[in-house]
Parts: structure tokens; C-alpha cells; sequence
DNA sequence: AACCAGGACGTGA
DNA sequence: TCACGTCATGGT
């Protein structure tokens, strides 16, 4: 890649983001759960997004739902996966140590919304364990190394983690992403690296825009599957 | 009523 | 490497 080429390509992704940003509004990436009137103390719980605000996890529970979503939204629509978190907050196991003790059969029923269960029960399992040994410190591409050796962690949940739930600039590829890029002519390449390199080469390293990128592409992505452009 | 949704893994060639 | 089958629910 020349540096000329390089510059191409981070001008064309600077401003195809502020294209995307200003049709949009910013999309509040990652949705967590709260009570949806807070005011008229309702106790509703519903999922929240919170548009411009790129701050770290409020609470430990808001940090594992995100890690446990992206976990259960894998192949899986994400109002699925609502109903599975949403009823392991209710019951009260909505953090790694609950997940842990709770039988493997009532974690099943728990996350069943969010299909493929069995396997998702069983990984979810093995994903708690490692989140609660998890070395917070470690250098991001050490800790990417990390959540990828565990068994049912990929590249896209693996930095969807580490994005959203550690606020560490890694950006998250996913169908959406790839759609957009050829359809934009925008890059063409193989393997899932070659596209997460091809962001991370092109853009400065900021958490903040990495998760708001990433949101306006499946926004956008959601909005052309059905009138394609 | 097939098809899709914010993927990952095991297998055989 | 890589193509292919498997995993499962809920909305259109």
C-alpha cells in the first residue's frame, strides 16, 4: 500500500463516516438494559441505547451484558437475544459468577430465545470463566489473543468485547461491513483480518468512532437489505 | 413457508 | 487453506 493509496483510503472512510453520521444520528451502540420510564419508576426493563455517549460500562452488570449479547447474537437476530438477557437479569443471573453456578439445563432455558442454546449455554459457561480471569491490563492485540483461544469466541465476538465492553480500539467486522465495502467498491478482501486491518490502517485509533462506525454500517446495512441501492 | 438474523466450529478433501 | 454441514429461535 502506498501512502498516497493510504491517505485515499482514510479520506474515502473519514467522510463515507460523516455521511453515514449526519443520514443517521448517532446510534448509541452498545444497548443495555434499563427501566424504560425512570422517572414515573416504572419498572419496565427494556433495552436502551444511548446516543453520543462513547464512556466506558456504567456498572459490572451493563459490562457483562454487553459480552454475554455479543456472545448470543451470534447468527441470531437481536431482539432474540433481548428476551434471553432480559430473563437472566430478571431471574438474577446476569453476571459471570451466576452463570457459573446455575445448572446447565436452567441455563438452556434461560437463553432459549436466542437460539442455538445448547451450545450457546455451554459457551456462555466457558466465556464467564474466562471473562473473571481475564488480565483488564493486557496490551489489546494480547487480549484479543486471549478471548479468541476460548472456544465459541471468533474474530467479530472477540472484538465486539473488546470494543464495547473494554472500550479498546479494535474495530468489529461483520456481514454488514463487507456488504457495504463491495457495494461500495470501497475494499475487497479475503480473510476477516484483511478487512479489520484495512479500518485500523486507514483510521485513528479511537474507541468512540470505531463503535459508532461500526453501528452506522449495520444501520445501513439493515436499512438496504430490503430496498438495495 | 422459505428465508434471514449484529458467527463459530468441526470435518474432510 | 477451504467448502460444507451443524447449531435453533422468532419475525417476515
Amino acid at each position: 500500500m502506498t501512502r498516497s493509496a493510504g491517505k485515499r483510503n482514510s479520506g474515502r472512510l473519514c467522510s463515507l463516516y460523516e455521511s453515514l453520521l449526519s443520514e443517521f444520528g448517532p446510534q448509541g451502540w452498545w444497548p443495555t438494559i434499563g427501566s424504560q420510564h425512570p422517572a414515573s419508576g416504572s419498572q419496565e426493563m427494556a433495552f436502551l441505547y444511548h446516543p453520543g455517549d462513547y464512556s466506558f460500562p456504567r456498572t459490572e452488570e451493563e459490562r457483562f451484558g454487553i459480552i454475554a449479547g455479543a456472545l448470543l447474537t451470534q447468527n441470531t437476530n437481536w431482539k432474540n437475544v433481548e428476551k434471553a438477557l432480559l430473563s437472566l437479569h430478571g431471574s438474577g443471573n446476569l453476571s459471570p459468577e451466576r452463570i457459573l453456578s446455575l445448572p446447565l439445563s436452567e441455563l438452556e432455558t434461560l437463553i432459549r430465545p436466542a437460539g442455538y442454546f445448547r451450545q450457546k449455554a455451554r459457551r456462555l459457561k466457558s466465556l464467564s470463566e474466562a471473562y473473571l480471569k481475564a488480565d483488564g491490563d493486557k496490551e489489546t492485540e494480547e487480549l484479543r489473543k486471549y478471548f479468541l483461544s476460548i472456544n465459541g469466541v471468533g474474530p467479530e465476538t472477540a472484538d465486539s468485547i473488546l470494543l464495547y465492553a473494554y472500550r479498546r480500539p479494535s474495530f468489529v467486522i461483520d456481514a454488514y461491513t463487507r456488504r457495504m465495502c463491495s457495494s461500495l467498491n470501497l475494499f475487497h478482501g479475503r480473510t476477516y483480518d484483511d478487512y479489520r486491518n484495512f479500518f485500523q490502517s486507514n483510521l485513528p485509533p479511537e474507541p468512540g468512532l470505531f463503535n459508532e462506525f461500526h453501528a452506522l454500517m449495520v444501520e445501513w446495512g439493515k436499512r438496504n437489505q430490503k430496498k438495495p441501492i
